[in-house]
Parts: structure tokens; sequence; C-alpha cells
DNA sequence: CATATACGGAACTATTCAGTTCCGGATATG
DNA sequence: CATATCCGGAACTGAATAGTTCCGTATATG
């Protein structure tokens, strides 16, 4: 979706492309969104971010919310690539090593953008659809090869409710920053996967 | 806060008395809340719900973020008496317990009142403080009984972290709703204590 | 029955903001 | 150097809505 349409066969004249400020703009629309929500976010403070035209913005997006749906599906741009994984030999190790992971990393901000369309997600499916694509999906996607793989290894029960297992820690991780307006670090990230998922998936504590 | 003032020694003649209809409104405002969000709420639409008139809404509270904040902070108002909890004597029998209790019955619309104002606890922090002593708090404070009792029963350890484990329940429960937007039904919540709460509370599966 | 009081409802004002239009300037192409 | 194309910016329009004012009515009190 978006992105710089590399159709037109030839743009003969003219500058140099179109849409070359689609990343920029997009970008803003996101920082404004994880800082004051959909509703409070202005067309003219994106422009204004993005240094840009507002006029810029309806060339290429139709409506506010085309634009925040645009770039809410553009997140899902830099997915994980799934074979890549950290691949340690243990489930505590996966899940540890995927702490330290730059897509972890801003998990605080895209919790933001997900509290900034929480309320918009409830009247329009094609939001819910776009948030779930990405800012769940992938984490559970992440999470699935994790589980998957301790259950090769005859880690945890070959029966797991894989799925459940996924959400645990993106649950306590929204509602710790969502709720409790708490910094996810490494510490309540560490003592989440220690304390509640290894337990959960029947991984004895002293079992490294 | 809100409620019939009850000073005015004397209130001599006139209608019945002070802002009778204070309940009506603060609970049409919080259906319009969980409906569409605090941003999508007009006064207009309040008003109507509550068949009052705006000017009525305006000689009691002085904008709608008031009303929001004084709608949220009276849901605080039926609070639990936390020494008549249900006491059934395991750990597991409580927290299956609680969620036939009425307070839990509610669950999905709190949270769903909760995803309308979560964009404006970033912006707000007393609206950040209403919802946490009115959505937050008296659930952990329900649990931390619970967790306290079996800790005296020596059920789990007494070193247990309370405080983590009181937010497991409603951090699933919140992001089942708020993410997934999926029913927090009887089967989640008890998968969710048999599964997650109990292992993470270190209560052996089959010691029941 | 008389009256003070609060209420419902409608009409009004002011502001904010989505979406539009227009123009001067930058720039790559030929 | 000429020109077609896109961009930034500013000015504008229109709709929605927060907040205000006013009035007729219902009602409890005396």
């Amino acid at each position: 979706m978006s992105q710089t349409d590399l159709d037109e066969p030839k743009p003969r004249l003219g500058r140099k492309r179109d849409h070359t400020r689609d990343p920029e703009i997009l970008d803003a629309a996101l920082e404004i969104l994880a800082e004051t929500g959909y509703d409070g976010m202005t067309i003219d403070m994106v422009a204004t971010r993005a240094k840009a035209g507002k006029a810029t913005l309806y060339r290429r997006w139709s409506s506010k919310a085309e634009l925040v749906l645009d770039a809410v599906a553009c997140l899902k741009a830099g997915e994980i690539d799934l074979d890549a994984l950290p691949d340690t030999g243990t489930l505590r190790g996966d899940l540890v090593a995927m702490i330290k992971t730059p897509s972890m990393r801003d998990a605080e901000r895209k919790l933001k953008i997900m509290a900034g369309i929480v309320s918009m997600i409830a009247r329009s499916p094609e939001m819910a659809t776009a948030a779930y694509a990405a800012l769940v999906e992938p984490r559970a996607s992440v999470n699935r090869v994790l589980f998957a793989r301790a259950i090769e290894r005859d880690e945890i029960p070959a029966d797991s409710d894989v799925e459940r297992l996924c959400t645990i820690g993106p649950a306590m991780a929204a509602y710790r920053v969502l709720m409790l307006g708490r910094p996810v670090d490494r510490e309540f990230l560490e003592d989440t996967i220690d304390g509640v998922i290894l337990p959960a998936a029947g991984v004895r504590p002293g079992a490294e």
C-alpha cells in the first residue's frame, strides 16, 4: 500500500518523481497519532511536522481517515523475517533474545499508536483490520514460531494452547503502557517471561 | 464527587431538589462514551439520551471534560466490599467465583469505556488518575485479597509477586476486547485462570 | 392557590478543523 | 535556457459542535 507508485511508463518532463514525500508524511502522521490520538490529530499538524503543505496531503490521500489507515498499514512494512528469528535452543533464550530486537524496541511507540486509534477500531472495521494486521498479528506470529520450536524440542507439551500463550506478552505489555502508564523496560519484560509466560507454557522454573 | 449535594440548609420553595437528574445524565454519558468514545461523543447526544436539556448539563458541569471526568469517577461508586468476597477455600475457587459476580459481568462495558478514554489519558493527568481509580485499581484490589488469602493458606509461595499476578487477568481481558475485538466470556476467563494465572501463581495443575 | 425554583428545549454564537483553491518557486528534463 | 511538473504555503469555505441565553412549563412548598 502507498509508497512511490511505479506505474506511469514515461514521466517525461517535470520534477523528480511522484509522491516522493510519502514516507516523511506517513511517519509524521504516526508520530502525531502516538502523541495525541486520532481525534486530537489535525491535518495541519501532520503537514507542519512533515514540512509539507496540506494540499500535498490531499493530493495523495482523499481524507484524514485514509491517511491514518495508510500510515498504520505501512507499519506492517518493516515486518520481521520469521525464518531469521533468534534460535538459542531454549524457549526462554528465544523469548529473551526477542526483547533485544529492534522491532521490540519500538514496542512502546506502537502501543501508543494503538492507544490513539482504539476508539476508532470499534467504529471502523477497516481500521480494525489494519490495526490487527499491523500491530497485533506480526507480534503473534513471531511468538507462534518460538512456541512451535519449543514444542518440537519437547520443551513444552505438544497440546499447548499456542494462541493463548502468544497473547500473554502483548497483553501484559499493552496493559502496562495503556492502563498503568508505566514503561515496558527490559526488567518488566524479563519478569513477565519468567513469572508468567514460561509458567503458563509449563516450563519448570529451574529447568533452564 | 457529584450526586445530590446535600448542603443548603433550607431549600425553601421551588421544585423537588437540586440536580436530581445527575445519575441519569452520568449514566447516559458513560453509555455514549462506551459506544463512540470521548471525541465522538457530543453534549447533545448525552442530553438527548438522558432526556435532558443541554442547559441542564452546563448548569451542573462546566465543560464536556468535567462531565466525563465525573462520570468515570462515579463508576468507582459501586465499589465492591472487599470483606464480602467469595471465600471458597481455594485460589481457583475464589477466582472462578469472581467471574460470576455482577461487577465482573459488566467488565466488558467498563473496558469499552476505557477504550473511549485511553487516548485522553495520555493528554490529561486528571483523566489518568480518575480512570486508574475507577477502572484499574478496584479490580486489582479484589485480586490482591484473593492472592493474599492463598498465601495465608500456603497455597502459593509467600514471596509471590502479587502485584504482577493481579494484573494478569485484567491485562488478558483488556487485550481480548480492545485489541482482538473478541468477547470476554466465561470460557475465556476460565481458560485464563487455568492456563495462565494459576500456573504463574505456582499452583500445580492437578492440585485442586 | 400563589410562587420560587429547576428543568426541557430551542435558538444562537464562536471556534475549530476537514477539505479546497490558488499561486510562486524549485527542479529535473530536453 | 525553456518548460512541464510537483511542491510548500497561505487564504478560503463549510460543517460540526462546544458553550450560552432565553423562555415556557412542571412542581413542590407554603
